[in-house]
DNA sequence: ATTGTTCAAATGTTCGTACATTTGCAAATA
DNA sequence: TATTTGCAAATGTACGAACATTTGAACAAT
């Protein structure tokens, strides 16, 4: 492995280090709990200061990459993928600082007529005309969730809008409508035969579901979204201040 | 303001320096927008070294709390991103107001000592002794959640404590212990054998698990919460602002 | 066998220092 | 007057050093 940092280069060392450490823990012998060498050593054979090395250290621990215990060493974190829903746009960002390939398996838009939840929900008529947005998205050995995205009409989205930016900033900074408010629900189900079939995992397997209801700061509906994670590979993080 | 800290206590003085932080940044002018005093006059002012300062404006900077600019200084941030979630307590709430008598089945407190992954979070050695308070809850057809709370030692909360009162009232009038920040997360999984005879399911039928990790304002912690939910019984609802 | 002691290694804490970079503003200049 | 230049202040980066605390293991004593 090459340990090489550029000491004339413009990225500050310690942001140098951070990027290496975060190839370097993908190692197999590390993401299966080994130590990484010692910090003395570590600096020494990076030519740092150990001061620098722990700037580095430090802000992987914080990301919960990292685990460091005093008097035995550091290593890296157990792995559970979580879902960090302090952020909103945060999904593909958190797949990617865990070293996590992350892929779309199918975008998709197209005109639908909404059903009676959307219109409820949309304050519109049943079966008004709606964009839906389809997406599954997952790493390479295979799809973990399955979103489908409808958009209220007033918002006036188009079927052939590019979705490869976020979803949010394209809500906000295109057709300027901020969002202020969104109302989740989780749950748990077996899937169905198409569910399975998407996510290619068994009929009855479980799945977790969760439902978003997005507004603006006016309280007016924007977006219904619906995603589908395969259980097992799941974890859904939520933060909570009061 | 007292801007005192305790060059003896055995409490780092970066920690010390970080609680410091967080109550003087409530100041109105703080929170205004005002600039914190320069790092090098506050360092002064409190004796430490500048390295030391910088390491609790560190954590306050991730968590968001305060924003540095380089050039210019350190204020605290505008709030953005608050995350907010209904229930706190509101479970019985709920079922109260859609008119679903509501029952304990069981309630038991005992000291145990504590697996690894609390010791972690409590940041204490594994098998020390904390207490364990136990809940099977549910309406008249039977359980739908069980669960497990275990607090921090600090807390000195009894194992003879009467827990009919809600538990974040207990934790605040009678500990003075209040809590600001709850991590939460929620997978879902098949039932374990133990889970499906105490929910009185089959086992193999989906749970849905919630873990929440509860902490106080200066972000020490004091609770662990661990809730498995009949998956078929239950959606999981957030409200979230930003 | 069990308990206590010592030791080396690892991370944790804290200081001091030096220089780099960015910013805003005031003074000098065209 | 408008522009440039220079400076002071602020945070950012980086180093080196010293000592504290925790851990696990080897070893010694009981």
């Amino acid at each position: 492995m090459n340990l090489q940092i550029n000491h004339s280069s413009s990225v500050p060392l310690h942001a140098q280090v951070e990027e290496l450490l975060r190839k370097l823990i993908e190692q197999p012998k590390y993401q299966k709990g080994e130590f990484l060498p010692g910090e003395v050593d570590l600096a020494k054979q990076l030519g740092i200061s150990r001061n620098t090395l722990r700037q580095a250290t430090n802000k992987l621990e914080y990301e919960g990459l990292l685990v460091r215990k005093k008097g035995l060493g550091t290593k890296v974190a157990a792995q559970t993928v979580t879902t960090q829903l302090a952020s909103w746009h945060s999904f593909t960002q958190e797949m990617n600082k865990k070293g996590i390939a992350f892929r779309n398996f199918l975008i998709n838009t197209e005109r639908v007529q909404c059903n009676e939840k959307i219109a409820l929900f949309f304050n519109i008529p049943k079966k008004t005309e709606v964009v839906k947005l389809t997406r599954l998205r997952g790493d390479e050995k295979g799809p973990f969730v399955y979103f489908e995205s409808y958009f209220h009409p007033r918002i006036g989205i188009s079927a052939n809008e590019d979705f490869s930016l976020p979803l949010y900033e394209i809500l906000e900074t295109k057709y300027k409508t901020p969002v202020a408010l969104s109302q989740e629900k989780i749950k748990a189900r077996l899937a169905t035969e198409i569910t399975a079939k998407r996510l290619k995992i068994k009929k009855g397997e479980p799945v977790l579901i969760r439902e978003r209801f997005v507004s603006d700061p006016g309280n007016r509906p924007v977006e219904y979204n619906i995603g589908f994670y395969i259980a097992e590979k799941f974890t859904y993080s939520i933060e909570i201040r009061r």
